[in-house]
DNA sequence: GCGATCTTCTAGCAGTGCTAGAGTCGGAAC
DNA sequence: GTTCCGACTCTAGCACTGCTAGAAGATCGC
């Protein structure tokens, strides 16, 4: 039924999208997200500014979630690996779980934005969840699990963590911290989920 | 110096002032922010878009800086009030102080939004950090002091305890929650913190 | 090679933040 | 009471935004 010739175009098609999606992480990264213009994509992939619906027909908003969806994977990789062996102790765990999602979070300024600040529609925890982000949340209700002294209901304990780390970075992107408390507030944070 | 007419005048400005805060507020709570334009704006004080520059040159930005300052305002005041009597245990203490800053954002969210999401061009934690928002950290700060078991480093756990709250509005309005389960979010957070 | 289909582009709409310059009006001085 | 100046406000317009209709084009199956 497929014909080689419409191999070659879906696979041409994947392709731009990817390109259209990595152009605009790329922009988003260097000048933030109000520069992430459709013209501006349509230059980048050399193409014109119709184009960009015929792969996302809900708009720059719908880019904006392909590159959000794109960051939830790579924190999903990021905080798998953070896992230690069996003999860390429970603070090293959860410092270790922190300081990765720090990390992404401080190396993809925009990308993060995406993934939490910017209005993707994108519901989270339900049906049509998109596995990625599970799996995110998998990596941490997972370390809490592994813990020496589990807390009580790992999963909600699991959402507080995530909102508390996420409450770091939000807060500390927008200035709205003291500078260079920055080592002690994950340190106590740290400690206060280690029990 | 001051002529009584240059008097009346300076008095009719500051009103106006307000009113356009005042506008950008109530549209932004009514329709988000994306509806607060300048010539919205504009037809709701019943001037044309020039008069808007001439109270805030830096533009669109600094309306919505001087909402989320009226924002700081109203939570100073709303923890400063959460304070509990003496006979209060730790939990219900901290109990208290959350659940008074998430009625705030809950009631306000896009006067929330202006105060913590909204690039605006405030420095928090530093010299000319305004005095609102030192108010509002003190709030939370002088809750942890007058604990029966106060943490180490007050300052320092009031930061990682408002991160830990902001995070918790963030992720539920952005619906990166299982619903339902809030209750259950808090309860947890607040007794991370009782210790 | 033909013809239909699918793709891509040009051009344009309605809206945005912001501003230059023209015009109007109030109030102080005589 | 009249004049005149300065402060104020408005009209009109710029360059930009996201998005789309309809024309022009290329491509592919036959």
């Amino acid at each position: 039924m497929t014909t080689p010739a419409a191999a070659r175009r879906a696979r041409e098609l994947e392709e731009r999208r990817e390109r259209i999606v990595a152009a605009a992480r790329a922009l988003a990264e260097e000048q933030g997200w109000e520069a992430v213009t459709t013209r501006r994509l349509a230059d980048a992939i050399e193409y014109s500014q119709p184009v960009l619906y015929g792969h996302f027909p809900q708009g720059r908003s719908e880019i904006v979630t392909a590159v959000a969806l794109a960051g939830f994977a790579e924190m999903a990789a990021a905080l798998s690996a953070s896992a230690l062996g069996p003999e860390a102790t429970d603070v090293e765990r959860i410092r270790s779980l922190v300081t990765a999602y720090l990390d992404i979070a401080r190396r993809n300024p925009a990308t993060y934005d995406a993934m939490f600040l910017l209005p993707v529609a994108v519901p989270f925890a339900s049906e049509e969840t998109p596995a990625v982000m599970r799996e995110a949340f998998e990596a941490i209700a997972g370390t809490l699990r592994r813990l020496d002294v589990p807390p009580p209901a790992p999963e909600t304990t699991a959402e507080v963590l995530w909102g508390a780390v996420h409450g770091l970075v939000a807060l500390e992107r927008a200035n709205r911290y003291s500078p260079g408390n920055h080592t002690d507030r994950v340190e106590t944070l740290v400690r206060l989920f280690a029990h």
